[in-house]
DNA sequence: GTTATTAATGCAAACGTTTGTGCAATTTTA
DNA sequence: TAAAATTGCACAAACGTTTGCATTAATAAC
């Protein structure tokens, strides 16, 4: 291996001090009145040997080290790999560097991955949290690493947050279908006390309740996974009162759903409709394409790295509780009646 | 901001010198004959008061992070998003830490990430490589941190790698539309001078030749992207010698693919039949789910891993130049003539 | 009752930065 | 021409660890 260039490396080849080197080198010349050639030797000089600082020890003297982490629950999920993509990017755009990480949708996984973000002294971490209770979080934010939340969030926290707004997006899906005829319409949850689940599902049953509509059917279930919209639809489908609408509430969902639909030998759209929530490339091949309610992902990464940045300059001029609107796509799986 | 417990306050608390503390708690404690009393008094207490070690002064003083870097094309890719996926979970699994990026399959971008990566002085590099030319990693494997590439890799070069034996799949592939008597082939390629297209087209062509079939028809184009596959596409379809089956070298030129396809008015199966590489839960969803070669991601993933081990490890008896086995998937996007 | 061993712990340097302060040399002011 | 101000840079401490070596006290050997 070849000896790493340092401040003390270039020192001794340039005979200047470490610290008018280090100096020069932060941009810092001027205001501590370094001489044009000291500057000319010694930025040629680094260039010359390819230095790159020491992050870590930059990070250990500044307590500072351009390093986000980002915890979500599941990289697998497209939806998470897209907003993942985004957060990444966004803090590429202003200097961070990103430390993905998933908690598995698990508490105790949760924690163990904050804990090794901050021994890496992350300067922030914007989070997907999966427990019910914020004190965890919150106690991070306030006394270790300012956090940002991103799709889930809490009702009685100050923590801030930008989501969709996942009761606007119920509310569509449902209107929706109303409006081309559905009277039974079923709603597939995921992880029924996450906030984006709640919030669907309040959309939803507002709408029919408001409809008139006597029986609010749906299943509720454990988690956001393709086996569990699965199992659910299988029931529903096996029950005496069958709807003629489904809304499921992830793309993961709308997967099992479709297996299920598909193994009773009923077509989507003809047979039964369905709306989906989440947008994805793969969802416009589907048999038929499927109509679906898509979440500003991009507008969200966005700007959980907007704030994320303006708390770490201890800025707080904005808002930071922030519900997106969401886009209903239409396509092909709901018919009308 | 709470102030930050350190082996210093632990000392000032119990009265233990830093060193001792340090020695416990990396269980040195009988290799240097710590009582039982101090060793007890030290970890309640660092139990006690929650302390987390800083990556940053352990990294800085022992020249280990316990940090990889990842390389990837492009993490909305879902075949890069798996390989992710095992590539954290087996480092996780490892007690190391991986920081992901991606390149954006653009050489300079590459370069900056390396130079990102090591000034946070990973550990070593697992990366998908997007140049032709070796030398960058190779000389980056030679003197700063050692390099193990997935995917793609050099012909020429001492790098270890571990991919899929895409020639074998290419062959596989061909021979299944072969042994459905078909006889006019396409073959729809991505970046064309990276190795796994390179290879799918090798055998591709292998077989072809040895049908004693004539032309082998393929088009080739810039990368694996959905545009490029659609393109293609198009212009295949337009030409006057139609074939009766594409071989699409990616999902997401598979998804262009069928996009063309459907637009023409087409039937996959019915009017034509389509294989692709590459697996992912949506391919069994489209319409009809599609015959694939699939990729061992898992092993490719959890190998590199293992290689990337043993180099840091200074240990040398793996093989380092890895070709797994496609599977084929059977499905229905391939009729018989 | 010396001397050698062993047990238990502490000291201090080093990793590569940043930054407040100090100080000599030069230039300006009066 | 002496005092004051400015220019240009270096010193050294600090960030939180690890680790070779030193030190002290207690025990064992003779």
């Amino acid at each position: 291996m070849m000896k790493k260039e340092s401040l003390v490396s270039i020192s001794k080849r340039t005979g200047y001090s470490i610290s008018t080197i280090s100096r020069v080198l932060n941009g810092q010349a001027e205001k501590y009145r370094i001489s044009k050639k000291a500057v000319e030797v010694i930025s040629s000089e680094a260039k010359r040997c390819n230095y790159t600082p020491s992050l870590l020890a930059k990070g250990l003297r500044t307590r500072k080290t351009k390093t986000l982490g980002l915890i979500i629950l599941n990289i697998d999920n497209p939806y998470f790999s897209n907003i993942s993509n985004i957060v990444i990017h966004q803090a590429k755009e202003h200097g961070y560097t990103v430390i993905l990480a998933d908690s598995l949708e698990n508490e105790h996984d949760e924690r163990e991955v904050v804990r090794s973000l901050l021994s890496r002294q992350v300067d922030g971490i914007i989070a997907v949290p999966c427990g019910q209770d914020p004190y965890f979080l919150e106690d991070i934010n306030k006394n270790s690493a300012p956090v940002v939340l991103i799709d889930r969030y809490y009702q009685n926290s100050g923590l801030p947050y930008v989501s969709t707004n996942n009761y606007q997006g119920g509310r569509m899906a449902t209107e929706y279908f109303l409006a081309r005829g559905h009277k039974k319409i079923a709603c597939i949850c995921g992880t029924p006390y996450s906030m984006p689940s709640i919030e669907r599902v309040r959309g939803y049953s507002d709408v029919m309740k408001n409809a008139g509509l006597e029986s609010e059917i749906f299943v509720s279930g454990e988690d956001f996974s393709i086996m569990n919209g699965y199992l659910e639809t299988k029931l529903l489908l096996n029950s005496k009162n069958k709807p003629t609408a489904i809304f499921t509430l992830s793309n993961t969902i709308l997967l099992g759903a479709m297996k299920a639909i598909n193994e009773s030998g009923l077509k989507i759209s003809e047979d039964i409709s369905v709306i989906s929530f989440d947008n994805n490339t793969y969802l416009d091949y589907l048999n038929p394409p499927i109509t679906r309610i898509s979440q500003p992902t991009d507008e969200i990464g966005t700007l959980a790295v907007k704030i994320m940045l303006q708390s770490l300059e201890g800025k707080r001029d904005m808002e930071t509780k922030i519900l997106l609107p969401p886009e209903l796509i239409e396509r092909d799986s709901v018919a009308k009646r």
